[in-house]
DNA sequence: AAACATTCCAACCGCGTCCGG
DNA sequence: TCCGGACGCGGTTGGAATGTT
């Protein structure tokens, strides 16, 4: 196919855009939409092409655009998104609303990438570096003991991980079948009511966090009660306390039934509320985001009339008590803490912390590290 | 204070896909 | 079925902002 550019037959602006030319597509398109973006332009009286135009609205005119920093909650699960799917940016961005692409792009490319190489973990793959790897097998610098790297895939931490006697782990059952597993537990456990199977957001996510943190305690408490009565040498390995609750911990249900559905992992990916329809199949659709911001951003952040609409507590949610049995200790946590808890060692330590610790990290897919321990 | 280096991100480019004629 | 316009995506780049010497 002919390789079609923006390539003015006349002279057409790039570069920056200036607040006039915002304001023309803004009106433009508060007025009429924009419709084709290739008579956008012109209709708007912008020397512009289309896509210019389409770029510069999905990416930063939109309303329900979120600027400024991104949480920890989003660095996480930008993350572990691209563990699962890779380089696609928008897809991991139709699960953090308010993100574009273009956002989500920049910030892996600009931040998380050192970040994880900082922490010897290779990008691309989410596995252990080559030299990491070597690390782990020395025994980490001045720790003492070793550490195991494990980011993403389950048979890493257990093809290397033996029990306190030395006994090799039983091969896991798949990811698949481990999350499904999870997905179905807490489906039936009746304890959340976030469980119920649809398509959530990382704002969902953000109000239901406690009351599904505490689900996926307890189903990595069946795991752990489970693996107990199979293998209580391996359940030690992997820290399932007889009482159920194991230092293994998962991701909150919602986002892995979010990822799952992404994924086409799990049954979940059939049902989809009509929001979260639109906010997956339509990006430019304000629907899915009613979230105003009024955080300033970078230097051409000018003139976003809908800024001083309102405010949104897109993450306000989190910090609400949960009642159930686990009480406040679950009132501390967060999905960023407890998906990374392993690899520190302690609570609320990611895997960006300095922590010179020997550990065992165990991912959110340690979903397949802790709950393999089930059938 | 100036020069240079680095970081960050908005915007561009090129390709694949969709869809209507 | 083919063609070509439009759209969407991911990779890349340019340059402003920021940090360092």
């Amino acid at each position: 196919m002919a390789r079609r550019t923006c390539a003015p037959k006349k002279k057409l602006r790039r570069g920056l855009w200036s607040p006039e030319e915002d304001d023309k597509l803004i009106n433009h398109i508060a007025k009429y939409g924009h419709g084709c973006w290739s008579s956008v332009p012109k209709l708007a009286g912008l020397e512009r092409c289309g896509k210019s135009c389409r770029l510069r609205w999905i990416n930063y005119l939109r309303p329900g655009l979120k600027r400024g920093a991104f949480s920890q909650e989003e660095e996480d699960l930008i993350i572990h998104l691209h563990s699962m799917m890779g380089n696609k940016w928008s897809q991991i961005a139709g699960q953090l609303p308010g993100r574009t692409d273009n956002e989500v792009k920049n910030f892996w490319n600009s931040y998380i990438k050192k970040k994880l190489r900082q922490r010897g973990i290779d990008p691309a793959t989410h596995k252990p570096l080559p030299l990491a790897a070597e690390v782990s097998r020395g025994g980490a610098p001045g720790a003492g003991s070793s550490r195991t790297a494990v980011f993403r895939d389950a048979e890493l931490i257990l093809s290397s991980t033996t029990t306190a006697a030395g006994q090799h782990m039983p091969p896991p059952p798949t990811t698949a079948a481990a999350e499904s597993y999870v997905y179905s537990y807490s489906h039936s456990s009746g304890g959340g009511g976030a469980s119920d199977g649809s398509l959530q957001s990382l704002s969902e996510y953000n109000n239901s966090s406690k009351q599904t943190a505490a689900d996926h305690l307890g189903a990595a408490a069946a795991a752990g009660s489970y693996l107990q009565q199979e293998d209580p040498a391996a359940a030690d390995a992997l820290h399932c306390s007889p009482s159920g609750v194991p230092a293994v911990v998962l991701p909150s249900v919602s986002s892995s039934s979010t990822l799952n559905s992404m994924a086409g992992l799990s049954p979940a990916a059939t049902t989809t509320t009509t929001d979260e329809q639109c906010n997956n199949n339509c990006s430019s659709c304000n629907n899915a985001f009613e979230l105003m911001s009024t955080t300033p951003h970078s230097h051409s952040n000018h003139h976003l009339p809908w800024l001083e609409l309102g405010t949104s507590g897109y993450g306000g949610a989190a910090s609400a008590a949960v009642v159930d049995h686990y009480g406040a200790a679950l009132d501390e946590l967060k999905w960023s803490d407890y998906l990374f808890d392993g690899y520190g060692g302690q609570a609320g330590q990611s895997i960006y912390s300095d922590s010179k610790d020997a550990v065992q990290f165990v991912d959110a897919n340690a979903l397949s590290g802790s709950s393999w321990c089930l059938n």
